[in-house]
RNA sequence: GCGCCUUUAGCUCAGUCGGUAGAGCAGCGGCCUUUUAAGCCGUUGGUCCCGGGUUCGAGUCCCGGAGGGCGCACCA
């Protein structure tokens, strides 16, 4: 660091200030011209066209009266070709100057190596930031996990991969955003600070409000309020937005995370199946340049549609060898019973019962996209019954690589079924289940006014974002995920 | 919350049986006008995560603590 700071002083004392630089004239970047020039020979140049561009010195290698050196901007990594007999003796002296992490605007022309790399050949340049701290080793990188997601903008300037990925979400989600926006949909914001989070099971995060001198909670879902912009006659609404759960941290956990949560009026689960199956198709093409197939740990999974359908009920016999049957799954003590012979310990309630279960038993074969219909009614408190079956639910989830990637329902708009099954949770938390959210009543008031048949859907945003990027853990399509703090 | 692993130079890592701290890269000084993990010669650089303990002597052994990773548990 003092060697810069010495390398620093010495640009000022030349009139060359890196940090007294306002702006840099861009007009194009790296990406843009190792497409454009792709043409060259090598040894072949296209001097009478000059480039401006600006970004940050990934590396740099001195030969005696010339520098060969890369420059990184948000596009591509460009290398760049210096001859003392250019930029004079001064412009020279400025150049050794500078150092690995600085920051610069260069202006020049393209030509090819004659081992064969397209480099921009300098002929001005100029400082415009001085890394004071040095970067990581050029050939490992940041390797150090820790340090990887505490200094998250130190990973993005070395780690390609970690940039990759990054833009890569940032592009899909530009993308899902469009594919929604075409179909008609209005993105809405809803609020993130509540009086009461509900819409879910699962802890929400407190705080105070100063003002209203009121403990106020995070939402941990933005259910109750997108369907109650449904019964104000919004009819096509959806938001991604952030959703914060006081749970546990791992490799598909964070405590704040993205869902996207997107409501039809007049349409039932089957139109939204359609829907999501479209979208999901859509992102994979997208993630692999027009392909169906996604890269998936050494493997790859097909997305060719259609996806595979299966009914709840049907996949849990299937794959207890029939063993766990429609009657005993629908039955709290027989639930329970087979918790037992799974070897696993008894759940406060006959939902959470079954959801182990199913988590035993069918996850780990949901490989390829798979859609499972009909989930109980028990577990699904503001899904709509079956017509023909009241005990299970108008409700899917797609299941791709053993995760579940959205959960979906023909919304209950029938105010006094919600209020009958809001009172069993009541039940439910008064027996001790911490993650059973107490009642919005409010919401069953809204039911009052009269909702469309409607259908809706979640999706765990960051974990679609791991499938499509081929990421091991949800820290790596966050940019800056939650650490403990040191100390 | 439990178990296993991990923390040494700016970065990536080695460090034997407990004997006084090492390499590569980066940096610094030199040579080099098409290199690309440039090369060659020379050279600087340490809170060995923190606190105790055992010992003549601790990066190394023991106890406690902190951070991180993985697994389990928790978590639609």
């Amino acid at each position: 660091m003092a060697a810069r700071r010495e390398n620093l002083a010495a640009l000022r004392s030349r009139g060359k200030d890196p940090f007294a630089q306002r702006r840099a004239e861009v007009t194009a970047t790296a990406g843009e011209l190792l497409e454009r020039y792709g043409f060259l020979a090598a040894t072949q140049d296209a001097a009478a066209e000059q480039w401006s561009l600006a970004g940050r010195i990934l590396s740099k290698r001195t030969m005696g009266k010339t520098i060969f050196a890369d420059l990184g901007d948000r596009t591509s990594r460009l290398q760049l070709y210096v001859r003392k007999q250019d930029v004079g003796e001064d412009g020279f002296a400025d150049w050794n100057d500078l150092d690995r992490g600085d920051l610069v605007a260069v202006r020049g022309y393209m030509f090819r190596t004659k081992l064969g790399e397209l480099t921009l050949h300098v002929t001005a340049f100029r400082a415009i930031g001085k890394a004071l701290r040095p970067l990581p080793d050029k050939w490992h990188g940041l390797q150090d996990v820790e340090k990887r997601y505490r200094q998250r903008y130190v990973d993005l300037i070395v780690n390609p991969d970690v940039r990759d990925t990054l833009v890569m979400r940032s592009r899909l989600i530009a993308e899902m955003r469009r594919f929604i926006d075409g179909a008609g949909f209005y993105e809405v914001e809803t609020p993130t600070l509540l009086h009461l989070a509900g819409g879910a099971a699962a802890r929400p995060f407190v705080t105070h409000c100063n003002a209203l001198d009121k403990a106020m909670q995070l939402r941990i879902a933005t259910e109750l309020n997108l369907k109650r912009l449904i019964v104000a006659g919004l009819e096509r609404v959806y938001e991604i937005g952030r959703i914060f759960r006081n749970e546990g941290i791992d490799t598909t956990h964070n405590p704040e995370f993205t869902m996207l949560e997107l409501y039809a009026a007049y349409w039932d689960v089957s139109d939204m199946m359609e829907f999501n199956e479209a979208l999901i198709a859509h992102l994979v093409s997208v993630a692999t340049d027009g392909g169906t197939d996604l890269p998936h740990g050494d493997g790859a999974i097909s997305f060719q549609r259609p996806f595979a359908r299966i009914e709840y009920l049907d996949a849990m016999a299937q794959c207890s060898g029939g063993r766990y049957t429609r009657e005993r799954l629908l039955d709290s003590v027989a639930a329970q019973q087979i918790l037992g012979e799974l070897g696993l310990p008894a759940s406060p309630t006959h939902g959470h019962a079954l959801d182990k279960i199913f988590e035993r038993v069918v996850e780990p074969s949901l490989i390829v996209p798979t859609f499972v219909s009909g989930y109980p009614v028990v577990i699904s408190p503001l899904a709509k019954r079956r017509a023909d079956d009241p005990e299970i639910a108008d409700r899917y989830e797609l299941f791709c690589a053993t995760m579940e990637i959205s959960n979906a329902f023909t919304e209950l708009n029938d105010p006094d079924d919600q209020r009958a099954r809001f009172d069993a949770q009541v039940s439910e938390r008064l027996a001790g289940n911490e993650e059973i959210p107490e009642p919005d009543w409010d919401y069953v008031r809204a039911l009052e006014y009269g909702m469309p048949p409607t259908a809706g859907i979640g999706v765990g945003v960051d974990r679609l974002i791991m499938l499509l990027t081929n990421a091991r853990s949800i820290r790596d399509v966050l940019l800056f995920p939650l650490q403990r703090q040191h100390g």
